[in-house]
DNA sequence: AAACCCAGTGAACACTTGTACACAAGACTG
DNA sequence: CAGTCTTGTGTACAAGTGTTCACTGGGTTT
């Protein structure tokens, strides 16, 4: 790459890390105007738009952004997959690396995911949708859960999603004061999973209502 | 209660619905300006110190508020928990219902859950405790899942409200097309609380790993 | 009836905001 | 090397922001 497209994207990355810099003391996205986040991007307000429409394009570079971080700590966690003893556990706690070493960009998708513009929120529903079927489509090929048609497996892999997302806030910021052992962030949703799990095993499908 | 009382408070519900009338456009809570918002509630700027020292004391107003319209739905839920057949659909339906009734409030929930100011933020947060002890405790007392322990229970009960919760969005914006029956948010969330309910009844204790 | 209280007013303030425009200077291209 | 492209700059402006202060007028109390 030239020199010069190449200090191009280093400033759009200062733009954007600016924008996140100035998410983690509590502010939403939205809320962040275009002047604050040049200023502590380090250029002059109107440089913005030499690589951003407005903020809301900001927003989906964003999303891009820690969309491919959460992918590849997916493809990462699928890596490993084979190892079949306690699989739940390698997988959270793979995946919570990946969080904390991304911290910014997580709160970032945390926050945004329901909170966001109109096109953030479109932008990480797609994400969403497409880690859901990625993760029915694996699912079905590891042929754990037999029991369920591709249907009920879609229903559980975005059960499993919801899940993860909902508690992405958790794992960002760890309640302060330590907790006892069974209640940390990580063990309470490598349990929740494996309720999950377990109740998709034993699925009898829908014809006699078992609650 | 006096009119002048009576006037008083009629003129902070014009504020608090003004707040969430302008998020029914999409913004967020934060994004929102004192003075657009007293202009929607027809009052001048600086009436809206006579209700609220911040923009913050109305985002906690707004939470209290839909927390009792929530903890009302879960009261009515409750009425109706003994017709034990198809519980879990009961419940969902009275849900939906009250959801449906108080769109705004549920949609400032929903977004605001982790994208709020922090003390948004820990009011909700603390709402959810609420309702998820309450939870437990209903769980405990009518003796279904009589395998789990407290410990196990809470976990449980926090993975149930953390699914209501993060399906609101789907619930108050439904996708626009008309889907196939079977994908409904309805029955969908139906479905996924059942699959919880499932593995919480074949749950085995931590000691054999079955995933 | 007189005195008081207080929700809502209106003007004014010092700032911040998004965007337009002309410009500089270094990197690219022929 | 000359000419062009483009990233980032500086100035400017109209519009919107939160908060202050002194005020009015009708409900409330004595």
């Amino acid at each position: 790459m030239t020199p010069r497209a190449e200090q191009k994207q280093q400033t759009r990355q200062a733009l954007m890390t600016a924008a996140l810099t100035l998410m983690e003391s509590g502010r939403g996205f939205g809320s962040l105007s275009l002047r604050e986040v040049t200023r502590v991007a380090g250029i002059v307000p109107t440089g913005f738009y030499r690589h951003f429409a407005d903020m809301d394009e900001l927003g989906l570079a964003l999303v891009a952004e820690v969309g491919e971080t959460f992918r590849a700590a997916i493809r990462q966690v699928r890596r490993h997959e084979f190892e079949m003893r306690g699989m739940i556990d390698a997988s959270v706690r793979i995946f919570l690396a990946e969080v904390a070493a991304n911290r910014a960009q997580f709160l970032f998708l945390a926050r945004e995911q329901y909170g966001g513009s109109q096109p953030v929120r479109q932008a990480v529903a797609a994400l969403r949708e497409r880690i859901t079927s990625d993760l029915a489509a694996d699912l079905k090929l590891m042929n754990r859960m037999p029991h369920l048609d591709d249907a009920a497996r879609d229903v559980v892999s975005d059960l499993v999603v919801k899940t993860v997302f909902a508690t992405l806030p958790e794992l960002i910021d760890p309640p302060a004061e330590t907790l006892p052992a069974h209640l940390t962030a990580e063990a309470k949703v490598i349990q929740q999973l494996r309720f999950i799990m377990v109740g998709g095993k034993h699925w009898q499908g829908l014809g006699k209502p078992t609650d």
